[in-house]
DNA sequence: AAAATATGGTTCAATAATTGAACCGGATTT
DNA sequence: AAATCCGGTTCAATTATTGAACCATATTTT
């Protein structure tokens, strides 16, 4: 049942360390016929969704995504703007910065900008699904998104990446309070080894989190000095970013972020 | 036959001027029944690529349209750099930027970057499909694109526009011929009225244009004045794109851009 | 150098999903 | 208050989808 949605779900496993997939390795992956895949791949072909090289013939993912993007762009403006404000951002704080927004209990990164001032960066999949409980913008969209979203995630398996992934609930639930009152989250390797991550919320009209825009920092430059300059580009960003979506931050929301006792 | 185009083909139906479609409308508008548009409608909703507005009930491009934008964009690497060496052409030229394609004979805009210095602004759909004889971009690129480009395109029906479109095949070779002398190719408002556009061709590793970069003006900045400047950036960024995109420019072309005579 | 195993792609009958007309309840218009 | 509109549902008839087996060709393995 659903076979658009069948054709669709082809599309899942195309990703940044696999963006080329040949039929047969496409069948394998699906569990599908190589006839039905072949069948689906034309279609998506046809569409511009997938593109086929037609040197090595494997399949890739086609420019209509990029047409769609931008016409999502137009129905859902702002995101256009927010790019402009991640840049400037990057620029003050030298540092890479993802904006993460709140689907369906889901935390997915939306737009990534990556820093132009560094060889050494943090160049994480811009595709992923964030994990609520391994990451800053995580830790940050539990403190302040929708109150259910506790209970949700800790109703679900809690998973480890690193050494250092916070998976214990009296854990999250403490480092999550930690940072609702600082206005900032953090995690540090917990996702991935070596990436220090600090996130602030964006908030909607109703005092709510959407979304949470993080600064992605390798542990070489996660310093104490390095720290104030990093806050005080997230507090800002996080304020326009707010505004720029047409959403409030609630009254006791701190003006500005200080480093964690 | 191709139920899963079916479902995508909908898509095809939400444009910048009527981003949001109800179900009644879009049953309507693809002259298929409602059961029928309703099953791809939730399909393509499962897998993000539509997206329900709750209270209005009516759909509009989904966030996976984002996702899939990236996954490209790792795929097909230099699109992010192309828009940032367009954002800074745009920050010295003051005009909006337009990166568009050349995909199985078709022209069609990939990137725009609208201009932040200006009130008065050209604001085009940016997922239209360009017409060769009617933009500066389609002009350059019957110039500098494939060497079959012209005879396919002038063996489809010629569109016109406005009362300045370029409908005469002799005419429009005309014109093409001076762009390839030139360098560069530009349009006065045959495509839309008011919208000067000056374009540039990237070339690919075989010195075949595989896309143009161009810069849309006002007709009230569209002044003798202004135009070397215009010139002088689109010649920079024709280059850089160009080299960005692993081409190579033909050993004629010329380094300067200089007004027709 | 021959055999074995890949690959992308095709065929076709059995099957399972898609389709559209008619219908429903509710909100606007007339 | 009658008539449209809307989003959404139902269900039998039909139609497109599916997967096993197959083909030709390229690359490994023996």
């Amino acid at each position: 049942m659903g076979t658009a949605l069948n054709a669709l779900r082809l599309l899942e496993y195309f990703s940044s360390s696999l963006p080329e997939i040949g039929l047969s390795q496409l069948a394998r992956l699906s569990g599908t016929n190589k006839a039905t895949v072949l069948r689906h791949l034309r279609a998506l072909e046809e569409f511009g969704l997938i593109e086929q090289n037609p040197m090595t013939k494997s399949y890739a993912i086609g420019p209509a995504s990029l047409r769609l993007a931008a016409l999502r762009e137009i129905a859902n403006p702002g995101l256009e703007s927010a790019r402009q404000k991640m840049q400037a951002a990057m620029l003050q704080s030298g540092e890479s910065l993802h904006l993460s927004m709140l689907e369906k209990d889901i935390l997915q990164s939306v737009l990534v900008v990556e820093t132009t001032q560094h060889s050494v960066r943090v160049s994480l999949d811009p595709t992923e699904i964030l994990p609520l409980n391994a990451t800053a913008s995580g830790l940050c969209m539990l403190g302040f998104g929708p109150d259910h979203l506790m209970d949700a995630f800790l109703s679900t398996e809690i998973m480890r990446f690193t050494e250092t992934t916070l998976t214990d609930p009296d854990r999250i639930r403490d480092r999550v309070g930690l940072g609702r009152q600082f206005g900032w989250s953090s995690s540090d390797g917990s996702y991935e080894d070596g990436v220090h991550g600090f996130a602030a919320p964006i908030f909607g009209i109703d005092q709510v989190a959407i979304g949470t825009i993080s600064i992605a920092v390798p542990a070489i430059r996660a310093t104490d000095a390095h720290l104030p300059l990093l806050l005080r580009t997230l507090s800002t960003i996080s304020d326009e970013l707010t505004r720029s979506f047409g959403g409030r931050r609630p009254e006791d929301f701190p003006t500005e972020f200080h480093p964690f006792p």
